[in-house]
This record gives C-alpha cells, sequence and structure tokens, in this order.
DNA sequence: GGCTTACTGTGACTAAAGTCACTACCTGAA
DNA sequence: TTCAGGTAGTGACTTTAGTCACAGTAAGCC
C-alpha cells in the first residue's frame, strides 16, 4: 500500500504493518465535519492529504479556531478523550478535501506500551497541540484583534500555501469570534497601509504584508 | 512511607515502590517558582500537599492564570515537554506550602510502557488539562470581564476550601491580564450587589455569590 | 436583462475596557 | 508619632470593539 510511505520515516515497520492492517482509509469533501462537539470519539484521524481545521464554539453560534491538523499529523484531543471515551470538547472540520487513516481507538492502549515510535508520536503531537492552545490563549489575552487577523491571514496562508485567501469577511469574523463590521473595516485598514488586497470572497496578501 | 499512601488508590503497587525509590520529597514555600518560562523540565511533580498555580505570561510584564494543580495531581505539560526536553511554556509557583515527589523525568518513558495505571494516570492529566485550556479559551473568548473576575473568585474560594480571598485588586488584575482600576471597579459593584464583601488585601464571598 | 441574494463599505452610536490623575486610606517601621 | 509605601476608590477621558442601519455592488439565475 502507498499510503503508509508518508509515515515511513515516523514509524517503525512492524507498526507500519499494523496500520496496514487495521487502519481504515477514509475521504471526506470540503466542509466536512469529522467530529462535532459533545460527540464521542471513535477513530484516530490519522492525516494523509488536506487540511482539518478545529474550532471550538460557545452555546450560541459564537465560534473561535484553535488550530490547523495539517498531512502527516493527528489531533491531540482524540487520543486522550478516546482512552477513556469520553465526549469531544471541539470540532473538527475539512478545510480542503481530505483523506485520512482511521485507527480504531481499541489499539490506542496497546501501541502505546508496544512501539516506541507511536508513544513518541502521540506525545509529541499532544505537545504541539498544548503550544498551539497556549498560542491562542497568547493571542487572545494578550493581543488586539487586529493582531490577531493579521496572524490569522498569515496562518492561513501558510496553511494552504496561497497568498490568496477565499473567505469572506463574515466567515472570518466567525473564526475570531467577531462581528463582520469590525474585520471590514480592519481589513480596509489594511488595504489602505498597502498590506493586502480585497476583493469579492477573496483576499491577496502583498509582499508588505 | 506515608507519602505512597496517597496514591495507593490510583497506582498499582510495583509502581509504588519505584516511586518510593525513584522520587525525592521536595518541599517549597508558598511563592516560590518551581518552574519558569523557558526552563528545561528537569523532573515531574507529583503533589502531595498543597496547590501549584500555573501561568501564562507575555513578552512584558502582563500575566494569566491558566490553571491550578492540585494534590495528587500533576502539570500535563512536564510530560511532554520532559519527553523531549523541552524548554518550559508556562510557570509554576506554589501558591501555598507545597509538598510534591520529585519524579526524574528518564523514568516516564519505560513507565508509561511498563504501568498500566501510569499510562492511565498521563492521559486522565493531559485530558483534564487540555479541558481547562480550552475552558480559559471559552472564558477569553466568549465572556467578558466581569463573568471572568466571578469565575476566577469561585475557583479560587474552590481551590483554597474558604469563602475568604486575600489578594489585592492589583494581583487580580495581574491574573486576568487586566488593570487594577477595572477590577476595583468590578468588585465595587459585586459589593453593592451584596454578592462579597470588600476589605483590604481581601474579600469575603457571600451567600448571595 | 431584471431580480434576488450575498457580500462589502461606512457613518453613527453604544458598550467595554484601559489609562491617567488624584485622593484617601490603612499599616507597619523608624 | 509620624511618615512612607502599598492599597483602594473614583472621576474623566481614550481606545477598542460591537451593534444598528443603510447603501452600493457583484454574481448567479430565470
Amino acid at each position: 500500500m502507498e499510503i503508509a510511505e508518508k509515515f515511513k520515516n515516523v514509524f517503525e515497520p512492524e507498526l507500519l504493518k499494523e496500520i496496514e492492517a487495521k487502519a481504515k482509509l477514509v475521504q471526506v469533501k470540503e466542509g466536512d465535519i469529522i467530529l462535532d462537539i459533545g460527540q464521542t470519539v471513535k477513530i484516530i484521524p490519522l492525516l494523509i492529504k488536506g487540511i482539518l481545521k478545529i474550532t471550538r464554539a460557545d452555546d450560541y453560534g459564537k465560534e473561535l479556531l484553535l488550530y490547523y491538523v495539517h498531512s502527516n499529523e493527528s489531533c491531540a484531543m482524540t487520543f486522550t478523550c478516546c482512552m477513556q471515551q469520553y465526549p469531544s470538547e471541539i470540532k473538527a472540520t475539512a478545510e480542503s478535501d481530505v483523506e485520512f487513516l482511521a485507527i480504531p481507538i481499541g489499539v490506542m492502549d496497546e501501541w502505546l506500551a508496544k512501539y516506541p515510535t507511536w508513544k513518541s508520536f502521540v506525545m509529541r503531537t499532544i505537545r504541539n497541540r498544548f503550544n498551539e492552545l497556549l498560542g491562542t490563549i497568547d493571542q487572545l489575552a494578550f493581543q488586539k484583534l487586529d493582531e490577531r487577523l493579521v496572524n490569522y491571514l498569515k496562518e492561513k496562508s501558510r496553511a494552504t500555501g496561497s497568498a490568496l485567501i477565499n473567505l469572506s469577511h463574515e466567515e472570518i469574523a466567525r473564526e475570531l469570534a467577531s462581528s463582520r463590521e469590525v474585520i471590514s473595516r480592519l481589513l480596509k485598514k489594511l488595504e489602505n497601509d498597502n498590506k493586502l488586497l480585497l476583493y469579492r470572497n477573496q483576499i491577496k496578501l502583498l509582499q508588505a504584508f
């Protein structure tokens, strides 16, 4: 199978074999929700292709971007949730068309004891997610909305590998837990400062950004 | 040794023996900093007595309370940091006089594979800390300062087991990453609403709180 | 083309939070 | 006892963000 190729530098050979045997390849379309808040975690996703967006929502409608899961990564929340069968606190949406290996949660416990590379992978993933949450907290606590917006756009651009961002102001506002008008105004200011160009449903970041 | 008593329902007997053999009992005074941002994690603390305060700071001075570590708990950050010898992203301060078992980080890897109860403990700890960070994010993103203040006071009261909170407005402001005057005003409003009583360096929460 | 709908831009206002300036204390040490 | 330093209260103001109410415009569709 070609799939295991992507992980051949990460996992030891026996583990790769186990993954091939036990994991199921899943494909989802852009916009699909892989896991919603309150749902029980049933599998661990190991991303092959595409990007997952992890968000948090409050009781009424407002949402907030936490971080992205890229190819060759997984989501730390599922590790810890699945081992004690707790419901998810977060929502995972396919940011693009996504392919992932669905690993049944049952093997988690065994692999952790058996495969050092799995243990490292899990710990590394958890550490990275922790740091990303801390980054989110930093921004919320210490930065103003204009700085957060700039960071958001940078990260988005990095995640998609493009200077063109295809989002409406409304969507951006949602992910920053703000409001459309405010984002519009801040974007306008950035445009006036020659940092970016605004189009309908699209933003082009300039070099100065 | 009496110390292992506290954990006899958490860990299996052989692990308890290992802990007794390898861990060192450490005592620190209220206010001592156990671990600062940027320092390398050298031990895993297993709390026996007292409370640790985990905070995050920005580049200039501002601080923010993340969560407390209580007796019989540990800090998830150290687990993941220590396994790859990364520097700490957080600061741990003794909120009261504290006693803890210092477990050398070297055993972490081995214990994780060897002792199911250790593995559970680690995963449970990580899960709880994740949820606490999410709680912090929720508050920052979705709640106003007055609600955050109320939550802060409630949590503080719960952590110390007392309706008397011995803090200046300045200190509270620091932990909420706000400013003294704002906190003073909000506290005054709560006092006018008969939710609490204000004294010098002390706040008394009333039943209505 | 004309119509609908979603997206964007903006002025005016309000609310929340932070800052500045100053007063008035309480308290402990000299 | 006095005095210095930390603490608290408050008015006035600014900044930041959110809300309301429109107007204009681009895009898709019948």
